[in-house]
DNA sequence: GCGGGAGATGTGAGCGCTAACAAAAGGGTA
DNA sequence: TACCCTTTTGTTAGCGCTCACATCTCCCGC
C-alpha cells in the first residue's frame, strides 16, 4: 500500500517484476483467468496490493474495443421526471458492471443532441440512452450512430431506436375516467408545453376519452411544467363557469392550480376536482393531497438499460424493441363527485 | 458521409492515405496544429467528412494521460439538491469541455464512497467532485486518490481536499432572526437526519441564534428530509402547547408539517410561523407559500469545477481551497408576529 | 519409459493515437 | 550561388494493455 506520489503510478510490468512473472500472467490474474496457480495468483495480488497498483482501463478499452461505460443524454435533470429516470439509469447500469457518462441538455434541440451524441460516440461509449421527451429530438436520434446500440426515453416513435416509454394516452384516460366516473359532465385540461411527446399523448388521451364519452371537450389551456403556469391556468379556470373537474398534465402545475384555486376561494374538491400527473413525493402532502397518476420513472429507466444491455450482447444484429409502462391511478382527496 | 455500418470505423491512417497525406498531419489537423498548410488541411477535413471519421478519444487519453472527463459521486440524485449541484456541476464541466461520468450512490458510507473513487480513479478520470453530505463519507475522502484533484461539496471538513458548501449556520441564523424579530418568544426546529453536515451546520446556527439571544432551546424533532417525516413532526408540534414558530431542515418537511397543521385545524402564519430550508421551486405555491432560506446549488455546483479546473491547471501543486456560498432569506407568506 | 494432452506461463504484436525528432521545401540575405 | 532559417511534412517509438500463439511442465496410460 505505498503511495507514490509523485512518481508516475505502477503499470503492469512493475507488478510483473515484483511477482517473478510475466505481465501476461498479471493480466490473468486481474482477469479471472482459471489457469493460473493458486500460489501464483497470491504472489500476483501481493504484489499488485504492495505497489498499490490500479489497472488503466484505458489501455483495456483500446484493445477490448469496449470501454464499459454508457452514455446518458438528458434534458434538464433538474426536474423531477428526467432525474428519476436518469437515476434508474445509473442504479441499472453500474449493477450491471457498466459506467454512465452524463449529457445534461439546457434545451433540446435536434443540433444539441445530435452534438451530444457525436461527443459520446468519440469517447467510445459501448451504448446510449437518450432521455430525450421532445419531438425536436427525434430528428438526432435518426442519424444516431449506427454502430452501437441506442435505447430512447420517452422519444421519438420514427428513428431507428428501441423505445421505453410509459403510456401516457393510458394515463390520461385513467384520469379522465375518474373524473367522469365521480359524475363530471367534462374534464379540463391545463397542458405542458408543445412539441413535447408526453404532453401530446397526454391530450391525445384527454381528447379521446371524453369524446368517446360523449362529452364536450373544453379548450386545453397551455402551461410549461412549472407550479406558476399551473397557476395561471388555475386563475383562468376559477374564474371560467362551468368548471368542475380539471385534470392537470404534472404534479407541480396542479400544486400552481391548487394555489390559484385557495386564493380565489375555490374549495377543492368540493367545488373543484384535480388530478395530477407524475406522483412526485410531495404530491402526497398538498392541500389537498393530490389524486394522481403514477408514473415510475425508475422502471422506465431500469428497463432502458435492459434493452440497452440485450442489444449490447446480441452484437452487431440487435432487432429495435418497443417497451411501454403502464401508469397506475393513485387515489387522494383532490376529487369528488361535482358540487360534493 | 458514407456510414460504413458492419466495416469497422476508420482510423486517421484511413483518412492519411485517402488524403494523401502522413497519419501526422490528420493528427495535426484535428488539434489545430498552427503550421499546416491551409490547402493540406482542407483535404484533410474533406477526407474526413467523406470517410465519417471520428478521433478515438480513447488511444488519444492513452498516450496524452488524461481524458477530459471528471468524476462525480453524488448520494440519491433523486432529491432536489443533490440533483441541482449534479447539474451545476455538469453544465459547468461541460462548458469548460470536460465529459462527466457518474455514480449516485444509493446510500453513503465509507466503503460505498471509497470503491467510488477507486473505480473513477481506473477509469482515469482527471478529477472527481464528490457530493459527499454525510460525515461518514469523510474517512474515504481522506485517502482520497492523491495524484488527481479531489472538491468536496458539502463535505467533511477534515480530509485532504478542496471543500465548496453553502454556509448552513448562517442560513440557520437568518431564519431564527427573522421569527425572533417577529416577536416569537422560541423557534421549534424539525431536523434532518442526524450525520448530515448540513443538518449539524443548521442545527448549530438555530441552537447558537436563540443561545445568543437568551432564549430557550427546545429538543428539536427529528426528520428524515421526507414530507412524511415533516408531517409526523408537525403533528407532534401541533399538539404540543406553545408552538408558534417552527424551522424546518428543508422544504419538503415544511410541506409535511404544513400538511399536518392544516388537519389540526392550525392556522400557519396566524397560530403558528413557519420557516424552511433550499427553496424549492415548489414552495412559492404551498398553502400558505413559504418562506425559506435559499441555497444556490448550481452555483455550489459551478464552484466546485471552477476549484477542480484550477487545481487542474496547477499540476502537481494545488493547494487546498475553501469556497462558501451564502444563503438568502426568501421572505414569503408563512411566518407573521405572534397572535398574529 | 515415452508419446500425448492438459495446465501453466511466456513472447510478440498491435489497438489508434501523440510526442519527439528528422527531413524536405521554400525565401531571404550576404 | 551558397547559406541559414523558417515553415511544412514525414518517420519512428511508444502509451499500457489484451490476444494469439509458442513454450514449458507435469502427469497419465500403455
Amino acid at each position: 500500500m505505498t503511495a507514490n506520489r509523485d512518481r508516475r503510478p505502477p503499470v503492469m510490468a512493475d507488478v510483473a517484476t515484483k511477482a517473478g512473472v510475466s505481465h501476461q500472467t498479471v493480466s490473468r490474474v486481474l482477469n479471472d483467468h482459471p489457469n493460473v496457480r493458486a500460489e501464483t495468483r497470491a504472489r500476483v495480488l501481493e504484489a499488485i496490493d504492495e505497489l498499490g497498483y490500479r489497472r488503466n482501463m484505458v489501455a483495456r478499452a483500446l484493445v477490448t474495443r469496449h470501454t464499459r461505460t454508457l452514455g446518458v443524454v438528458s434534458f434538464d435533470t433538474t426536474l423531477y421526471g428526467p432525474a428519476s429516470m436518469v437515476y434508474g439509469i445509473e442504479q441499472a447500469a453500474r449493477a450491471a458492471g457498466y459506467f454512465v457518462s452524463m449529457v445534461s441538455l439546457k434545451t433540446i434541440d435536434t443540433a444539441g443532441v445530435r452534438d451530444a451524441l457525436g461527443y459520446l460516440a468519440e469517447q467510445g461509449v459501448d451504448g446510449i440512452v437518450v432521455v430525450a421527451p421532445q419531438r425536436s429530438a427525434a430528428p438526432a436520434l435518426a442519424d444516431a450512430p449506427t454502430d452501437i446500440p441506442v435505447v430512447a426515453v420517452e422519444g421519438g416513435h420514427d428513428g431507428d431506436v428501441s423505445v421505453v416509454s410509459v403510456d401516457q394516452v393510458e394515463g390520461a384516460r385513467l384520469a379522465v375516467r375518474h373524473l367522469l366516473d365521480l359524475g363530471h359532465e367534462t374534464v379540463w385540461h391545463i397542458a405542458g408545453p408543445p412539441d413535447w411527446l408526453e404532453v401530446e399523448g397526454r391530450l391525445e388521451g384527454w381528447r379521446g376519452t371524453l369524446a368517446a364519452a360523449g362529452r364536450p371537450v373544453p379548450e386545453a389551456l397551455p402551461g410549461d411544467w412549472s407550479p406558476r403556469s399551473g397557476y395561471r391556468a388555475g386563475l383562468r379556470l376559477a374564474r371560467t363557469p362551468g368548471v368542475t373537474a380539471v385534470f392537470v398534465a404534472n404534479d407541480q402545475m396542479a400544486l400552481g392550480a391548487l394555489r390559484a384555486f385557495a386564493e380565489r376561494g375555490v374549495r377543492v374538491p368540493e367545488q373543484i376536482s384535480i388530478v395530477g400527473f407524475d406522483d412526485i413525493p410531495e404530491s402526497e402532502f398538498f392541500t389537498p393531497p393530490l389524486t394522481t397518476i403514477r408514473q415510475d420513472f425508475g422502471a422506465v429507466g431500469g428497463h432502458s438499460i435492459e434493452v440497452l444491455l440485450r442489444q449490447l450482447e446480441a452484437g452487431a444484429e440487435w432487432s429495435h424493441e418497443r417497451h411501454v409502462v403502464p401508469p397506475r391511478f393513485v387515489a387522494r382527496a383532490s376529487t369528488a363527485p361535482p358540487g360534493g
